[in-house]
DNA sequence: TATTGTCAACGAAAATCTTCGTACTTCCCG
DNA sequence: CGGGAAGTACGAAGATTTTCGTTGACAATA
């Protein structure tokens, strides 16, 4: 009955995330199908997890059919902000300036992505800083 | 004895690494002293984190003097981009843009640091796209 | 030499995460 | 009604992470 924030979804748990957020509600043989695809885990261990997740409020499940479907708790965007608020406290001391300059420098961006982030930071500025 | 680059610290020895990155060169009494104003561990959790950082490569260990000496395998730096580059990885599809823009939306950033991440861009594109 | 304090090593417990095997339930089809 | 197929639930094992208690080595000193 966990009615506050979800907790940081481990790895493998993100893993099933990003499957219901692409697909929408599923079930689990339809995540596993899906996921089984890239990763080579068995049809219970999803189910485990997927237990567990709703245990933990990470997904909620409608049981009215006999097959239950799941579906996130919290968005996509959610997440990413909590993951990266996460890391930005654990590892950067709060310097989201210092995290973007890794990011950037770590994985070759595009020219696309550099201008679609200076457009970014022209709304950050513009939009009269806060 | 790993030679390869060291594993992805927890969350536990990310702090110990940090408290290194600070200090420099430490011994576990130092770590200790020094870690045990925020939290609360026993200085036996320390000393066997550090044990164990050293088995995975994270920390090297000087033993010349009685009190060993611990310093990080690798700079502060690196081992941020090696974070980055996961969480990139794991949640955000390898999409840098994505990323710095939920970090720049999660934390509010100062007009400061936005044009010292412009100033980024510039370099970025400026110096070749490669 | 006996005592006291500092330190690393060892082992183990507790918690969490990951992975499945097995069993029980339900539905459909003959 | 009697299977088989498709589901979930249960429990447990292995791996990893986090936490310490205990022990033994060493060093300074009284």
């Amino acid at each position: 009955m966990p009615k506050s924030d979800p907790p940081r979804p481990t790895d493998a748990e993100l893993e099933i995330l990003k499957v219901l957020w692409r697909r929408g509600p599923s079930t689990v043989r339809e995540v596993f199908k899906d996921h089984s695809r890239s990763k080579d885990f068995g049809y219970t261990t999803i189910l485990k997890l997927m237990q567990i997740m709703s245990e933990k409020g990470l997904v909620v499940r409608d049981e009215r059919e006999r097959a239950h479907v799941y579906k996130p708790r919290v968005r996509e965007e959610q997440t990413q902000r909590q993951l990266v608020g996460d890391l930005l406290q654990r590892a950067f001391d709060g310097s989201a300036t210092k995290l973007v300059m890794q990011a950037l420098s770590s994985e070759k961006a595009s020219a696309d992505e550099l201008s679609e982030i200076r457009k970014l930071l022209d709304e950050l500025e513009g939009g009269g800083g806060r």
